[in-house]
DNA sequence: TCGCACATGTAACGTGTTACATGATTCA
DNA sequence: TGAATCATGTAACACGTTACATGTGCGA
């Protein structure tokens, strides 16, 4: 076994079945309208993702011809499936994730409703608020340390990342404080 | 003729070679050590970029034998590579761009000043801004089209990015600001 | 002598992109 | 009749990831 772990759209496509069993012409939709993640609504992604997900076993595709239109296979989670999920969604997270895959992380909160326990997010959040705060420090040193006659436009590029991770500490350790106040 | 598009990786390679010709080695400690784009340093990336880079003729390497260690191969952008670097940098983006390619957007900010023309950068800035504004609009609709019973953690995710891209915004406008004045 | 920094590369693999194919139903 | 929407899929392709290969010189 040790089978390879799933991609990040497959686990958006998990998580978007956990909510509600549909097939891929729903996630697609989804992926077309809504900011979920930034994954791709091509077919040439979606199908053959879910096609791994339900021969990897962790969810399960059933044939609905009670429309007239063509057969849709609408897929849901199995038990192994939501396993896997559920340990995606607490798996630790290291500085290089805050650094490299804010995205992903994002990805995580925005399905850790299915663990259904508060306290988990708020210590997701938690340690999210910590490590950005310490990755801030991070890009300001680089900041400080571009050479004296370096142009404006790469400071300005790097300036605008660490306004958008001040930005984004601020609403975590907010959230935090959002979910102490009203999960206790 | 009519060559495909050079990747981000090797706009990202082009826009270091502006600043320095350098050895691909070179290139991949810059890329280890900031937080320039997310690019990797692996080899297996950089150096087939390389190649490509040479092939299609933006770039032209010369084997720099002059230290005594294994010779280094040292590329320099093209006059055709240059050509190719600053029309990209002009290029106009899409609102499309700044909701998935925001740090694309941000990579061509960082070699703007390859371009030497503060009001290109400031007009690039410009257009940022507004769009970016737009997309706020776009991100707080879908916020308030959240079904009612929407548990909390999707609203936090959704959340933290209307927050990164009002801090971009600002960001935005400011530094249109901040170009105007000491620009004119 | 062991390992690390320098320096460049290759091979296998998996995944996403793009473009195409298919076919039914609904509406103008 | 033709176009749009519903719905699923495949094939070619290119790129990045991971892991491996190779070889020198230097410091412990």
């Amino acid at each position: 076994m040790a089978r390879k772990a799933p991609t990040n759209l497959e686990y958006a496509l998990l998580g978007l079945l956990h909510a509600q069993p549909q097939s891929g012409y729903d996630v697609r939709k989804t992926f077309a309208t809504t900011a979920i993640g930034n994954y791709s609504s091509s077919p040439g992604a979606i199908y053959p993702a879910l096609r791994r997900l339900e021969s990897n076993g962790l969810v399960t595709g059933k044939i609905d011809s009670s429309t007239e239109l063509r057969p849709r296979k609408v897929f849901a989670p199995s038990r192994k499936g939501r396993a896997v999920f559920r340990q995606w969604l607490q798996a630790d997270f290291t500085p290089e994730d805050v650094a490299k895959k804010f995205d992903d992380l994002m990805l995580r909160l925005a399905f850790h409703g299915v663990l259904d326990d508060l306290a988990a997010t708020r210590d997701f959040l938690r340690v999210l608020a910590t490590e950005t705060d310490r990755y801030i420090e991070d890009l300001e040193d680089q900041l400080r340390q571009f050479p004296e006659q370096t142009p404006i436009q790469p400071r300005l590029a790097l300036g605008s990342g660490i306004e958008q991770y001040k930005a984004a500490a601020r609403w975590a350790h907010q959230s935090v404080k959002k979910l102490t106040e009203d999960g206790s």
